[in-house]
DNA sequence: CGACACTTTGACTAACGTCAAGGGACGTGG
DNA sequence: CCACGTCCCTTGACGTTAGTCAAAGTGTCG
């Protein structure tokens, strides 16, 4: 699959930030002073972000590309904790215990603000999108902590393809298509299971008609009401 | 144990509240409209909290005791995605996938704002605490990922223990006492491991003379530097 | 077309869960 | 203050799931 090289649907990141952001009474100087401050990245494919401002916290607007936030144990275990669409905010930790680096899963562009400076200039506006960016982070690492903990293996792929299916999935008329941006290994990292594993279980929903697989990215969901079943999005009625 | 019955030291919650928050130019106007918004909540002992305002993102502010917040799969299986503590700020899941609870873990005294009424009344003042404990909220729940999906339950185990002495413990000349608020059950749901294997841990650390317990509830480190080890406090060096 | 990396599959192992029984702590009532 | 009952915790034996190791298969890209 060629990572449908970078067409520049949006020309200038910032401005995507800016529709994304929807805060249109923002007053020209916060604009030019948020412009000021947000750095343009542009990573290759698997090239890890150089965040040289790391002793504040900083914001990662991902405006091409999709990215993960990865957080390092010891020498070689490595947890993903976060994916990372376009269109989507990404707040970096700094008050963890854990390190974590933010890698390109195909070729992107990114603005990293300062996330005091985004906060304090944003709320002067309208309720602050980034705020409630931020809460959506914090209810998405919440889930993960579930999914982590108390789902199978199984139930663990189905989660994750119901995400996906969510974030980046494309909608037919009867079935869903997919194209994920990551390896089994990431799939794996981010699920805390091992490639084995996630191969494995996406061999399983093949055989059970619930998925197809086309070359090594593709997916369509045949039934997306058994997926969801599998996923058990806890349908419990306390 | 008796659950040291509540013995007020912070007669008015609010007022705990508002030291907390550290915002000493907030406009009295914001003051009380927050004091009127702020419902206040008080829990027996494993009592969950009634959240009527659950349209809306609620944010919690723990005056006194401790409480969980348990995220529910399925029918029986849970996992428990913070504890929250006295002084801490705890911000409720909406537009998460998985139903969530809050339970007190001792008996407590708490204080429920809707979250949006909260930050755009402090955002005005000083750049904002709440904000700020959301931030560190994101950072607990990613550090939770990873310690879910890439440890061992020895390290799992000793790095609940080094969280918690972060928190609640108190410091001796030369070792460390922790009174915890939560049963082995409370606490494999937090790591994701079952009661019995919760004690095996501890049994093994008691084993290799890091810990000492007494009773139930009451621990004491005694070698601090063996045990971070264990927790792989991730000492990767890139 | 060929090399290489990624994925799939299989056999085996280890870690943690499950089931079951016994022991200790805590709190109540005598 | 002691006795007893209950609940929680601990320990042991065994089972299951997912990890490890190894090899073969398949897509992708030069």
């Amino acid at each position: 699959m060629k990572p449908k090289s970078l067409n520049h649907p949006h020309a200038d990141p910032f401005q995507h930030f800016m529709d994304v952001l929807r805060s249109p009474d923002l007053p020209e100087s916060s604009i030019s002073f948020l412009q000021s401050c947000g750095r343009p990245l542009h990573l290759a494919r698997g090239e890890a972000a150089e965040l040289r401002e790391q002793e504040q916290r900083t914001a990662i607007f991902v405006s091409e590309g999709a990215a993960k936030l990865v957080g390092h144990v010891g020498a070689d275990r490595e947890q993903i904790v976060a994916f990372c669409f376009e269109g989507e905010l990404l707040i970096l930790s700094v008050t963890s215990h854990t390190p974590y680096t933010l890698q390109a899963l195909t070729e992107c562009r990114l603005l990293a603000f300062p996330a005091g400076d985004l906060i304090t200039k944003v709320t002067e506006a309208t309720s602050s999108a980034i705020v409630e960016r931020t809460f959506l982070a914090l209810d998405q690492a919440r889930d993960a902590s579930v999914l982590l903990g108390r789902k199978t293996a199984q139930e663990k792929l189905a989660s994750f393809l119901v995400s996906m299916v969510d974030r980046i999935g494309v909608v037919g008329p009867k079935i869903i298509a997919l194209d994920l941006p990551m390896s089994r290994r990431e799939i794996g990292d981010c699920l805390g299971l091992t490639i084995e594993t996630v191969s494995r279980q996406l061999t399983a929903l093949r055989n059970h008609g619930i998925i197809k697989t086309y070359g090594r990215s593709k997916i369509t969901i045949l039934d997306m009401a058994r997926l969801s079943e599998r996923a058990v999005q806890a349908s419990c009625t306390t």
